[in-house]
DNA sequence: ACGGTTATTC
């Protein structure tokens, strides 16, 4: 080590030593060194230099040290503070618990008369994201405007990404239209706002779009796992394939997370085979590509071979993690595993330290829930360490309904209204709960209640493929061009499956108002679609938002069989294929 | 200096 308090008989020399001093600075791993050349600076005034005390400051304030009150106090001891100063404090702030404080730092230094640079401005916006306060950045975007920083590429990227996660996707879209250059990472940042803000079509289309003569922009790994997350989004195979051809053929296919995300795609979109093959492939597999083998396993209902993988990845000796668990314990609840997601949950404690989450317990209260053990599901939310979520009383509420426990359904409703978070999927299940109990006084009661409250359904959507085209439906639809001929095939496909012995149950859940009217679904058009486009024998492959209702259900069975196409309907959290007139899932239907 | 892998649910 150098000796920082050595004094250098000759001006020469003693640049260098000063050179060193730097460069120790920049490179040091301890914080005890870090500790000295502190107090040597002090000791010689050297601290009042910027080029030492930025460095100084920026080591101490970036990983891997981060000691922010250490950062306080050496900036405070700094009498001239400039603008890199400045910058390194506001950028500290934005990353610790405390972003708020960056703003802080950012108003200070214009108190101080100093201007800030694009930097500033840059970082102050990323405490603004990370505090989540949307005035200051709208404010900090107009003081942009102000300065004239309106042309730098990296600042008006954050100042995107800002907007992006404020839910402010136009306002988004308004500051990449109006950059003078765009990047790579400013079409990626577009590509993230599309999803995070659910327009994941248009996330899609960026793909194209970007590449084109106008723009000229090559997407690279970090737009492929964006676009990867959309296809899984919206169970677009096709255009994940296309996005794993663009992999392979940039050399990215070596890269791991680019293979997790490709499992978790293949895996999203019911192509398990597709996705073990990826997997397999993999060379260094770590806990992210066994996490996401089991959570596909888990998805698409094969509960014991997800548990098969976890036993191959103990062999392996790959510690797994809470999320590894939540993605078991799923696998355990969609095939209804009961010793097994019991005894996981027991070893996942014991053996492996792990201390069991929100995801962990909604889990087995899935699980238990859907074994009929509601009682001691509400007994199990009601021990847990952390504050049971709207989600937990949502999955136990679902529970009641389907074994038909009105009572324990008012208790949890209950514990919806304190959390104040019920919503109208949350009444219409209380609703079924009583009109199959035969309870009309309070289905009238809980329908003037809703009213009240105002509360408002969103018709939900199924999505369908067809040559890397996505076609969305929604219930009741005559959006879709070809609408007219989806009506059409839709009678013609209810005659023949009524041929069949199909009954058509009154829709009085879900989608719509829970208005006891028959109404056509979304997946139902998704697949009449399907059908009236492609020719027989095609696979048909839907998403859906929502959880599909039985009747869905029974409708995709018959018309599996009755016309002899494979269907893979995806619902909210898991896979439905149905083939021959039977459907792979053994959940309650 | 800006973007980013895996997880519970209606």
């Amino acid at each position: 080590m150098m000796q920082i308090s050595s004094h250098s008989p000759s001006p020469r020399s003693n640049q260098t030593h000063l050179n060193s001093l730097v460069s120790l600075i920049k490179s040091t791993t301890q914080t005890t060194q870090l500790l000295q050349i502190h107090a040597y600076l002090l000791r010689t005034s050297l601290l009042q230099e910027s080029t030492f005390s930025v460095p100084f400051l920026q080591r101490i304030s970036l990983p891997p040290f981060q000691i922010l009150n250490y950062s306080l106090q050496i900036f405070s001891q700094i009498l001239r503070p400039n603008v890199t100063h400045y910058n390194t404090m506001i950028r500290a702030y934005a990353m610790s618990i405390h972003p708020e404080r960056g703003f802080y730092v950012y108003r200070d230094m214009m108190r101080q008369g100093i201007r800030p640079n694009p930097q500033s401005s840059s970082f102050v916006t990323k405490s603004c994201i990370r505090g989540s306060s949307l005035f200051r950045g709208v404010q900090i975007h107009g003081r942009i405007l102000r300065d004239g920083h309106h042309s730098d590429t990296l600042l008006l990227t954050t100042l995107m990404d800002f907007y992006s996660c404020s839910g402010k996707c136009d306002n988004a879209c308004k500051v990449f239209d109006e950059m003078p250059l765009r990047d790579t990472v400013a079409w990626n940042v577009l590509v993230s706002c599309y999803i995070r803000n659910n327009r994941t079509l248009d996330a899609l289309a960026v793909f194209d779009s970007m590449q084109s003569g106008e723009h000229g922009c090559d997407p690279d790994d970090v737009t492929c796992l964006l676009l990867l997350q959309a296809c899984s989004n919206l169970c677009a195979v096709g255009f994940g394939e296309r996005i794993h051809e663009y992999i392979k053929d940039h050399g990215y296919h070596r890269a791991l997370n680019l293979c997790n995300s490709l499992v978790a795609m293949y895996s999203k979109c019911g192509q398990l085979d597709k996705a073990y093959e990826v997997f397999q492939k993999i060379a260094n597999k770590d806990v992210v590509s066994w996490t996401a083998m089991i959570s596909g396993f888990a998805s698409n209902g094969r509960g014991r071979e997800a548990i098969n993988v976890f036993r191959e990845m103990e062999r392996m000796g790959i510690p797994p993690d809470e999320q590894t668990f939540t993605a078991l314990l799923s696998g355990c609840s969609h095939s209804g595993l009961l010793d097994e997601g019991r005894s996981i949950f027991y070893r996942m404690q014991r053996e492996f330290g792990v201390v069991p989450n929100i995801h962990h317990y909604g889990c087995v209260v899935d699980l238990m829930g859907r074994v009929g053990l509601v009682e001691d599901a509400y007994d199990l939310i009601n021990s847990m360490r952390c504050k049971p979520d709207a989600t937990i009383w949502r999955t136990l509420l679902g529970a009641c309904k389907v074994h038909g426990h009105m009572e324990l359904g008012e208790r949890v409703i209950e514990h919806l209204i304190e959390l104040n978070a019920q919503e109208a999927g949350d009444y219409i299940l209380l609703l079924n709960i009583y009109s199959s109990a035969g309870n009309w006084e309070k289905v009238i009661e809980t329908r003037k209640l809703m009213k009240e409250k105002g509360i408002q359904t969103t018709p939900s959507a199924s999505t369908i493929e067809l040559k890397g085209e996505i076609h969305e439906f929604r219930v009741d639809d005559t959006s879709h061009p070809r609408i007219k001929e989806v009506y059409e095939m839709m009678d013609e496909i209810e005659k023949q499956l009524k041929i069949g012995g199909y009954v058509a149950e009154i829709t009085k859940e879900k989608e719509g108002n829970g208005l006891l009217s028959y109404s056509y679904h979304s997946e139902k058009l998704a697949l009449a679609f399907g059908v009236v486009a492609t020719p027989p024998g095609t696979k048909l492959r839907v998403a859906k938002d929502l959880r599909i209702c039985i009747d869905c259900h029974n409708f995709a069975k018959m018309l599996s069989g009755v016309y002899n196409r494979e269907v893979i309907i995806r619902d909210r959290t898991r896979f439905h294929h149905f083939r021959e007139g039977r459907c792979s899932c053994n959940d309650f239907w």
